[in-house]
DNA sequence: TTAGCATATAAGTAAAAACTAATATACTAA
DNA sequence: TTAGTATATTAGTTTTTACTTATATGCTAA
C-alpha cells in the first residue's frame, strides 16, 4: 500500500521534540511564525525546516498575512492522536510502576 | 517534560514501514518471528533490530517459548491510534481529492 | 527605490537511523 | 556432546535526518 507512506511520513513528523511542540503550541489556533519561535527551542532556519516538514506530512498549512507567515494545523483530529498516545504512554508508566513496587 | 522522550519514541517507532507492518500483523495476537519474518520485505537480522526498536518503545513485549521468541503487542490501544491516524490520513486525501476537482 | 523585517531556501556538515554481513546465544533433539 | 534451528547482537557501511551558516524572497514603510 502506497497509502502508507503517507502514515509513516505522519508519524516520522510527530516523532521529534521540537515538530511535536510546534503542533502543541498551534492548538491555541493560527499563529504567526514570529509568535512560535521565541517559544521553541531552535534557530530559525532549523524551526523553518521543520515547519517545512509538519507541511509535507499534511500536518499543518500555512498563508501569508502581510509579512508573516501563519502556520494552522489541518485537522484537528490531530490532538486527539496527542491524547491518545499521551494515554498509551501514561498506561506504560503505571504499568512500570506497578511492576516495580511488585518487587521491591 | 523528559516524559516526551518516549511519546517521541513511539512516533519514532511507528514511523518505519516495517516496524508498522509488524505491528498490524500481531494484531492476530502474540506470534513468534518465525511466522512473522516470512511476512516482512526484510532480512532477519534487519528484522531483528526492527523488534528491538518497538520493544524499547514499548509498543510490544517478547517472552520465550521452547526455542522460539514470541512477540506480541503491550497495549491494545496502539490499535485505536492506527485507526485514528488512518482517519486522519483519510481526511486528507478527501480534502486533497475535492481541491482537485474544484480546480478541475 | 531603498531599507528593514519576517521567513524560506540552499549548501555544507554533523549526527542518527537503517541496513548488511558476520557472529553469538539459547534452546532442542539426536 | 554435538548438530541444528531460531533469534539476537555486534561491527561496519550506507542512507537519511538534523543542524548551521549563509543567502534569497516577499512584504512594508519611509
Amino acid at each position: 500500500m502506497e497509502r502508507d507512506t503517507f502514515l509513516i511520513e505522519m508519524y516520522k513528523a510527530l516523532g521529534h521534540p521540537i515538530r511535536l511542540e510546534i503542533v502543541r503550541i498551534l492548538k491555541e489556533g493560527p499563529l504567526c511564525v514570529c509568535d512560535i519561535l521565541p517559544r521553541l527551542d531552535s534557530e530559525q532556519s532549523n524551526a523553518s525546516q521543520h515547519f517545512s516538514v509538519l507541511k509535507n506530512a499534511g500536518i499543518v498549512k500555512r498563508y501569508r498575512k502581510g509579512s508573516q507567515m501563519m502556520y494552522e494545523v489541518v485537522d484537528p483530529l490531530v490532538y486527539q492522536l496527542l491524547s491518545l498516545s499521551e494515554t498509551l504512554l501514561k498506561n506504560r508508566l503505571d504499568r512500570t510502576r506497578e511492576a516495580l513496587s511488585k518487587e521491591g
